[in-house]
DNA sequence: CAGTTTTGATAGTAAAACTAATAAAACGTA
DNA sequence: TACGTTTTATTAGTTTTACTATCAAAACTG
């Protein structure tokens, strides 16, 4: 399993760089936990606080507000899978079988990967099936694009662009597959959760294998020639 | 054009029916153009009060929260769609024809079709471009689907799984695939504007066109036999 | 162990997210 | 057209959120 990987962020994204702090630790560590437990609405810095027994003006020393708090932590999710992309098809050749471990990657994500003890993958692969793409549905877009603030998922998608090009040089949209794929193993998690009659895939707990049969059978329809 | 169509809603999203009075059209109206300015986290009941000169509590006699105002907006959407869809593909009967239909409607929406006086389709479809998934991505997804209140997505999807287990009827996935078109849609069209390096598409101004082709070529890969 | 940085504790403000009460206006119908 | 009912406007108030400021205590750093 990985050992000593270290996850570097834009530090536009905070204050005070947490990962150098104990406090900054229990914020990032805390702040998964309670996302998850009450959704990105009710979450305030305030509760926060609480949980982890500081003062709400700690946590604004390390975050400007929640939304900051929320992207640093999306933008965790993008690396963590980035970098369990290289790790899981190291040493692999053969591009169809790379885009397979992606597609198993972006549907389990943390399964049984311990990294850092401060981040619960698990938890925050939860919490980005059913809100990660409020990091970027927001009015000053633009601007935080500007700060590179979206680098991350824009690494991420270039990397599976890629191995699509890899398997099929021919096909037009090998950017939008890779961005889709991502997308749709999130949402349609969520929607045999929640809303199954938008989707055809069962889940039973954990068990995501339908929504991964269904991703495999798209790209290689897709990418067939 | 539309003459006279009527849509109706879940009773349980407002608290009175907003179509019923001159202040419930003018909130309804009003909001559509408050939430593309300012976006849905700005977004308050006072600044709406402002903007159509009433109290913010004569706002909260329709609406319990600016949730269930968007909410109603997003359902009118979808409502609308589906009626769109109808509309379009009246007499046809080749299931591929009708699903290019439906594409061009996902993608166009509201494009030159004036309906109901007080709810300007194309700024609507704007906000769900932008922030449409919000409706449901909520901590209260379960009572709120218990309520039905994705019930007019779920038909609309159901209307388009129709027509695409009609083309191939082999085919696993005609509700992922229908849902999957109407998200990529939005997606690619807001990733084009804002996020351009996560998609191949490029939208200038209002032609959406290239996201209209992506979406046929995908439709066609994966419904080929 | 002196100096700097980080935190903890307290306090305060402005805006958001409501609720309540009542008077005025509009509306529906006998 | 007058009367009762419904709808709206106005005012006022509460609680919570989203911050900012201050300063002393604690912790870490050379």
């Amino acid at each position: 399993m990985p050992v000593g990987i270290s996850i570097k962020l834009n530090s536009g994204l905070y204050l005070r760089d947490p990962q150098a702090t104990k406090l900054g630790k229990s914020i990032i560590k805390n702040s998964i936990l309670l996302f998850e437990e009450i959704g990105f609405e009710a979450f305030t810095f305030k509760k926060l606080a609480t949980k982890i027994k500081t003062g709400e003006a700690s946590i604004y020393r390390y975050f400007e507000n929640k939304h900051y708090l929320f992207l640093y932590l999306v933008s965790w999710y993008w690396e963590w899978v980035s970098f369990l992309i290289d790790y899981n098809t190291k040493n692999i050749i053969d591009p169809k079988r790379k885009l397979k471990i992606i597609i198993n990657t972006f549907v389990f994500a943390s399964k049984d990967n311990p990294s850092i003890d401060y981040v619960n993958e698990s938890v925050l692969h939860k919490i980005i099936i059913s809100e990660g793409t409020k990091a970027y549905h927001i009015k000053d877009i633009d601007e935080e694009n500007q700060e590179g603030f979206f680098l991350n998922y824009k690494q991420m998608v270039a990397k599976v662009a890629d191995v699509i090009a890899e398997i099929n040089p021919q096909f037009e949209y090998p950017r939008a597959l890779a961005s889709n794929l991502f997308e749709m193993a999130n949402d349609h998690i969520y929607f045999a959760k929640h809303l199954p009659r938008l989707t055809d895939v069962k889940v039973k707990g954990e068990d995501y294998t339908e929504v991964e049969k269904m991703l495999e059978l798209f790209a290689k329809k897709l990418l067939a020639k």
